[in-house]
DNA sequence: CGATATGAATACGGGTCCGTAACGACTGCC
DNA sequence: GGCAGTCGTTACGGACCCGTATTCATATCG
């Protein structure tokens, strides 16, 4: 029984979040994209091109892409590491901290929603 | 403190579960899919295509789409309403609970793993 | 040095999704 | 019965994303 209550209560969050991320116009990423930004933003440095692909599951042009149009946002950047400069390395910006904060925001308050 | 370690767990938590979504091969729903397919199943019926566009905050032409794609993968089936045969119902089926169910039960194990 | 290997980016073809606009089916009111 | 209004679907053009294969730059090893 509170198994059946937390299996609903963890869905009803997730649904809320979801739906608010989709309400909202100025968060418009992907799930892909989302797992790619929350993997920088909260994994240890540094970040890679090829490692983010084998964290993710995915082929590292998936990676570079998401990185191009979330570079564009100015959510992340790249730099090219010095030491092997073949390897680039994934570095955080400030936008991009704030719009993990505020995804952050949303999962918290939608969380103390469902204790009732 | 105790609201900065709240997001963090928040955020954590909505990492592990992108990420296990993004590797998975069976489930691949887009965010708003994903939305649609959780109010389904979560908000009292009846849903209509009006009524989903209206609760997500996206056109009509998304809903029917997305009805589309996931009918042919047996997640939801539409009815005509009888009673105003302009109406199209959208119903629940077996495959689809279980794959609702299945997602819950990520989202409770993850939970689950963050508090140590 | 040259050969090989590695990392990232790019080219390509195919698929999916979007919003606007138009369309067909249906209802209800005059 | 006809006409305006509603609901869902489809047509269209554009944008984005995918995986495979290739290319470019760099590193490493013989």
């Amino acid at each position: 029984m509170s198994v059946e209550l937390r299996a609903l209560q963890a869905l009803t969050l997730w649904h809320d979040v979801s739906l608010e991320l989709v309400r909202d116009e100025d968060i418009d990423l992907s799930l892909r994209q989302m797992a790619i930004l929350l993997t920088i933003y909260l994994d240890t440095p540094p970040h890679t091109v090829r490692g983010l692909a084998r964290k993710l599951g995915v082929t590292k042009p998936v990676i570079t892409r998401a990185l191009d149009s979330m570079g564009k946002l100015d959510l992340v950047s790249r730099r090219r590491d010095d030491q092997d400069r073949r390897n680039v390395i994934v570095q955080r910006t400030v936008k991009g901290a704030l719009a993990v904060e505020r995804l952050g925001d949303i999962v918290v308050a939608k969380a103390l929603t469902l204790r009732p």
